[in-house]
DNA sequence: TTGATTTGGAAACGGTCATTCCCTAATTAA
DNA sequence: TTAATTAGGGAATGACCGTTTCCAAATCAA
């Protein structure tokens, strides 16, 4: 509820006792428990036992079960974005952008880290006919890595390494649920060769 | 437990008491709770109302909230498959058939129906880590799936509309992980048109 | 009929969950 | 120093949830 949980920077000193615990580290644990259980299933013991902190102190940094699940999704998205345009960063060509895209969310669909799956698919799923903002929150992280891929594919046309016939639109949507979807099916434990093979497939989507 | 709760025929009348209510009706109203508040945020109380039975009633006919999800994911496979096969069968060609089956998931995949997701998605979502005994029905159902992709592709690829340079396997993979997106992205509430466009671009796939 | 068996359903039960309370500790402002 | 403020934490709370119990009703076997 203050800025500290959106942005998790520390600034000017407000009265009171200093918080003792490391935000990020709290919404590190936060967020593993709610990949491995799923919002509903979570319970607050685990959230405690894995943040380090007493169901008080928690209630004290965050306002309820949802504000804990809020801040950790928005912490969730910002480290994966950094990874993600770091990945993006390093590729030369459109094509070869979009290529490290789909790979970013390949190497998180196979094995253990797989089976965590992903904190916004699985969001979309506990939050979508049940808590209107949240769901909200889901959209919009949807909606900003539809227009990232579309972005790309527009940039391998400027370059020419992506056919001028693709629509940048429809292929952009259809790669974002061929990622989403990468995350669904690597909660069953795929390995990483299979997975590796459809991401290959995937990219027809830009011939 | 019994074949009853798997088979949903009438058979040979047992001893005791006859049931009262309709089999299918009452897994109808159960999977259409667990699609849209997934399985945890699902209450019994819910259930009862929503398949007009008592919650004795519903203990006596499924061994427990975990046995109700499993026969309602069961008789939701049936259905899906059901409906899936006519439309493949009127399909002529493989690639038709393909575009078939991606278009069967298309249209589940926006407004309302999107919205209340998919019963395999969300089991995926809800007890990937928790139950394995229920992973290993998601998994079953998600391979079924991605066999019959396969088959479809090697179908066309017979009979020429599909490229025999394209790995059948891979494809039915990619086919898969596009149409699980499908049901998650469908949940963020999309327009039929741009479910459609998508889906006309995951076409490439087979080309 | 009678007894055994099974279903239907309402009420009761025990446990767990999210949340709050309250006291202590640490800090700033005056 | 003192007062005000905020964090930490453990215990208490109240609600709800899944499940069981118990009794009446309906059927079959005898």
């Amino acid at each position: 509820m203050t800025d500290a949980i959106l942005t998790s920077e520390a600034k000017t000193r407000s009265r009171g006792r200093p918080r003792e615990f490391d935000m990020d580290a709290a919404l590190d644990a936060a967020l593993r428990v709610f990949s491995e259980r799923g919002y509903h299933a979570a319970a607050i013991s685990e959230l405690t036992e894995a943040m380090g902190l007493a169901s008080g102190s928690i209630y004290k940094a965050f306002k309820d079960k949802r504000g804990i699940f809020l801040a950790a999704f928005a912490h969730y998205r910002k480290l994966g974005r950094r990874r993600l345009e770091a990945m993006i960063a390093s590729a030369k060509t459109g094509r070869e952008k979009v290529f490290e895209m789909v790979m970013y969310y390949t190497e998180l669909s196979y094995g253990e880290a797989g089976r965590k799956g992903c904190l916004v698919v699985g969001g979309a799923n506990d939050f979508a006919l049940l808590d209107e903002e949240a769901a909200a929150h889901v959209v919009t992280a949807f909606a900003a890595d539809e227009k990232l891929m579309a972005d790309l594919i527009r940039i391998g046309q400027a370059d020419g390494t992506i056919p001028k016939t693709v629509d940048p639109d429809a292929a952009a949507l259809a790669f974002l649920c061929f990622t989403k979807g990468l995350r669904v099916i690597g909660k069953t434990g795929r390995s990483r060769e299979e997975m590796l093979s459809a991401a290959e497939a995937a990219m027809k989507l830009v011939t």
